[in-house]
DNA sequence: GCCGTTTTCGGCCCGACTGTTTTCAGTCG
């Protein structure tokens, strides 16, 4: 088997984790750590790139050197350079790395004088109180690490996007309560909608920090402050998420927000950009040589300086948006309002929680068009999944339904088990007698690769199927993506007239944004459903178009900004 | 280790906070 990006960008970070701990040149360090990251946001396999001849030096960040490490990795399936780094560094200590308050230097310190090897002797060391005598530590620093160290394993998680909406929506309502606070806004991975988050960035507007800060500080849902300074500070809340707030004065908002928004590599980017302009691009603004603010009290003021229109908080990833920007070709992402309906929900006729009819009022109070009922099949038990006559029976149920609805029309569909020779768990005529049917993966994760991928297509085969649901089966943090070759499984689609879904279900978004590029690139549309299992649920496509906004996608790239008339005739096959 | 409107060497984004220090290093984002 081939290797992945996601390998090769993770043996270059290991390299990176293992050089700093050598305190070698960080220069040289962020070369791999910068590699890693273009790596990682490749939408297509660098294995195949390489098998094909192609010149992986034209890749931003990856040179000579690391491009012939990519070959040797490719070819070898590891790499020589990471196994005398790992031979010279004990593996422990890469873990202390993550400790937050110790880095190379005081790491150094820490092996040098207490034969620190690991986060156990660390402890230990701590505990009978040999740390607060070395230098450049004391007391303070000892009892931090102490605490860092029992919380290692709860700050090093990062939360899902939508887990953490709600605290932030509170936080935002707190802080512009605040007396002297002219805004607030998130900003960081939050606001760059990547599907989880690390922590949350807060920015607030104010002449003066003191009194933002204390009702900071004094917020509800705090266990701890971290820091607390007049421009910057740090808490802790009670669930482990980590909370930082700046203040900025109005002058430099926009610069502010810009630069917390990130991504780290896409603010770098612009800065160096701004260097090469003889401009000095901070959280404060955008300064002449002569150190007069030029910019900064909006975030397109400051790509203004740098010769550039704004950039959607989505695309801050250093994938190509620059370069976009500079051509005048970014895309015009996919909105919210732009979507006329759901095409894949379920009711409790299977293992949703509401009743047909809330679920159409549900759907047609948000504005939708169309919805359309994809209850479980048969083979998916523990989900009451439906048999030909109940599905049958149902289809009926909803065309007595749509005769008395106004507004909104419900579909007849199915979300049918993909079972493991590819074929589906319904029959043919049945199926013929749908509006729309979804496919999915319900069992059998762990085939390889090339049979994961033949059973996909062989379902797609079936002149009935219409949308492959979520389709990698991962679920964030909790199961790992089925291994398939997703680009063979888009060709596949493309050519049977097959769509794809990005579904919306927090812990699920698949397609991921990656995905989501490629299917863009290659012409096949994407659908964003929210597989809704109850009202509440049908709300869930906001999550959906943030993903799809990550993936570069405009409102043609998607079917369901269809009205249904065309939306049916696009399904056809 | 990468890269070039400061082009093949010598740079590489920039500021805040903490804890230690007495003027700053280390770390973080």
């Amino acid at each position: 088997m081939s290797v992945t990006n996601a390998e090769i960008a993770a043996i270059f970070n290991r390299i990176a984790d293992l050089l700093e701990i050598q305190e070698e040149n960080p220069f040289r360090i962020r070369a791999y750590r910068n590699a890693a990251r273009t790596i990682q946001g490749l939408s297509h396999s660098l294995a195949e790139m390489v098998q094909a001849g192609e010149a992986l030096e034209a890749l931003p960040g990856i040179g000579k050197d690391l491009a012939a490490k990519i070959r040797e990795i490719v070819t070898t399936g590891s790499l020589r350079k990471l196994r005398e780094l790992e031979g010279a560094v004990p593996p422990e200590l890469v873990e202390l790395l993550q400790v937050p308050g110790l880095g190379p230097k005081r790491l150094k310190t820490l092996r040098d004088h207490l034969d620190i090897q690991g986060v156990a002797d660390l402890e230990q060391a701590a505990r009978e109180g040999l740390v607060r005598n070395l230098p450049g530590f004391g007391l303070k620093s000892e009892q931090n690490l102490l605490r860092e160290l029992s919380e290692l394993k709860r700050r090093t998680r990062r939360w899902l996007r939508a887990e953490v909406e709600e605290v932030a929506e509170q936080l935002v309502a707190h802080l512009r309560g605040v007396k002297g606070v002219k805004r607030v806004e998130l900003a960081g991975s939050y606001r760059r909608h990547k599907e989880t988050v690390g922590d949350l960035d807060v920015l607030a507007v104010a002449s003066r920090g003191g009194a933002v800060m204390d009702a900071f500080a004094a917020f509800e849902a705090v266990e701890r402050v971290v820091s607390k300074g007049s421009t910057r500070s740090q808490v802790v809340l009670r669930s482990g998420l980590q909370v930082d707030l700046r203040v900025v004065p109005q002058p430099s908002f926009g610069a502010a927000w810009h630069y917390f928004t990130g991504s780290k590599a896409h603010n770098i980017a612009v800065r160096t950009m701004g260097v090469q302009r003889g401009l000095k691009i901070n959280e404060y603004g955008v300064f002449d040589r002569s150190g007069k603010r030029v910019a900064g009290r909006t975030e397109a003021e400051v790509y203004a300086q740098v010769d550039l229109p704004w950039i959607e908080p989505e695309l801050r990833e250093r994938r190509g948006e620059l370069e976009a920007a500079a051509k005048g070709r970014l895309p015009r992402l996919v909105e919210l309002k732009d979507l006329k309906g759901d095409l894949h929900c379920h009711t409790t006729e299977s293992d949703g929680q509401d009743g047909l009819e809330t679920m159409a009022r549900a759907a047609k109070a948000l504005g939708h068009r169309y919805l359309a009922v994809t209850e479980h099949s048969r083979h998916l038990g523990v989900a009451r999944g439906l048999d030909p006559d109940r599905l049958l029976a149902h289809c009926e149920a909803i065309d007595r339904l749509n005769e008395e609805l106004k507004g909104i029309r419900l579909l007849k569909g199915v979300e049918v088990d993909i079972l493991e020779d590819g074929s589906l768990d319904m029959p043919d005529e049945v199926l013929a007698r749908l509006d729309v049917v979804v496919g999915a993966i319900h069992f059998a994760f762990g085939l390889s690769r090339k049979k994961q991928t033949e059973r996909v297509i062989r379902a797609m085969d079936n002149p009935h199927f219409n949308i492959l649901a979520h389709p990698t089966a991962r679920l964030i943090g909790r199961r790992r993506a089925c291994n398939l070759d997703m680009e063979a499984i888009m060709d596949a689609a493309l050519e049977r007239g097959c769509h794809l879904e990005l579904n919306a279900q927090p812990q699920r978004l698949d397609l991921n944004d990656l995905h989501c590029r490629m299917a863009k690139e290659r012409g096949l549309k994407v659908v964003i459903s929210t597989d809704a299992h109850s009202a509440g649920q049908l709300g869930y496509l906001r999550h959906g178009i943030g993903q799809a906004r990550r993936g570069w996608l405009e409102k043609s790239d998607v079917l369901n900004t269809l009205p249904i008339a065309k939306l049916l005739r696009a399904m056809e096959r």
